[in-house]
DNA sequence: CCATGTAGAATGAGCGCTCAAACTAGAACG
DNA sequence: CGTTCTAGTTTGAGCGCTCATTCTACATGG
């Protein structure tokens, strides 16, 4: 690649992400339907017809944000899975995970894209993916700790586990828009209890 | 009144709930902004001018759908209150709140709803009002269960709990969507167990 | 015959999206 | 060095359409 072509598209990238960034904030504040392309346009700093030579369409933009979310999401479950001691990690990062689902800017912006994918199945599709990546590297988490310590747990019970641990967090996430007042100093020492006597719960071997 | 127009008052009503039962169709399948009068009114079986001889306009329907699903939320809370044994009446209701919140067709209302309330004001007062009357009355509860259980808690301890609660029941209409394979049979004793031992934390004195 | 219920066309605004033209900056050339 | 050429970038008017809402006209039962 010459070194125009490369500057060409570095330039080509940093429209995208302008773009992108501005109609993030859009669609937080008017929905993904609201969020006009005129104001897309005006919110980037360029004119509507532009915006047409970096995305197809309009679901195209949306759908660059779902994916740019949802990386996030799974370079942030990779990290936790390479610490060394994994309960720690566990209980530990418990904290940064309260503060990130009680941002209520990202809230906002989680919102807007589960009532995406609770009707368009194109995007249920993205996100049920993304959640199966996440649940399968938790629930191996579980599994190893819940070994170590000696129970004898189905697949199905540990799965099970992992699912509240993530309704748990999720649940946060409505908890700051229907009381955005929630404190979240005493939250977290509640949730860390609440985690470590779930990880302890009996052994269950249904199957 | 008249016989007569309390005949007339009760066609309105039906009209109106024909209106409103044929909305929440819509707003589910294309979101509040994505539904437009005219599907509105082809779902109801009326025209679309005559919708506006019972709704004001359009966020006038959406407030009304919004109203319902609180008013059936906190007549839901009362019935838990007035049970004679609360502990049991909170763990025992727990596999009916889960069964609740695992429907996808109202999760995907709720979704609908919270993402509107995220960035509509007026909306987002509505939910945050309905909150602060269920929490007041989850937080009663749990009071009551940890002073006779002889614990010493401050209150916002007490409301830290019902919090996380509160977060694990929402938590899960995130899950539905994320993973709509989840189980209920699994969760529900898992369920069970975490309020148990959440509600059987050592005392939190903190204030 | 009047009050109310109902329909559906009309209205103007705003939508996503297209496209021809204008602009820009660097290459090629004399 | 100045001038033309070229290719990519950017614009904004405007198309076809759908939207929420209004208006006019008709039906119907008391």
């Amino acid at each position: 690649m010459s070194a125009e072509s490369k500057n060409a598209t570095q330039r080509s990238d940093a429209r995208r992400a302008q773009i992108l960034a501005a109609a993030s904030d859009c669609f937080r504040a008017y929905g993904f339907h609201g969020a006009s392309i005129a104001r897309i346009s005006e919110a980037s700093g360029m004119s509507a017809g532009h915006i047409y030579h970096y995305f197809e369409n309009k679901e195209a933009i949306i759908e660059a944000i779902v994916e740019q979310d949802i990386e996030r999401l799974l370079t942030l479950n990779t990290e936790l899975r390479s610490a060394s001691d994994i309960k720690g990690a566990l209980i530990e990062r418990a904290a940064e995970g309260v503060e990130g689902k009680l941002n209520p800017h990202s809230a906002g912006l989680q919102m807007e894209i589960m009532s995406e994918a609770a009707r368009n199945p194109r995007m249920a599709a993205f996100v049920q993916a993304a959640d199966q990546s996440c649940l399968a590297s938790l629930t191996e988490t579980i599994r190893s700790l819940r070994h170590m310590a000696g129970h004898k747990d189905s697949d199905t019970a540990i799965l099970g586990m992992a699912e509240v641990i993530a309704a748990m967090f999720e649940g946060l996430q409505f908890r700051v828009i229907r009381n955005p007042r929630i404190d979240k100093d005493i939250i977290i020492p509640i949730f860390r209890r609440a985690i470590h006597d779930l990880l302890n719960q009996p052994s269950l071997g249904i199957e």
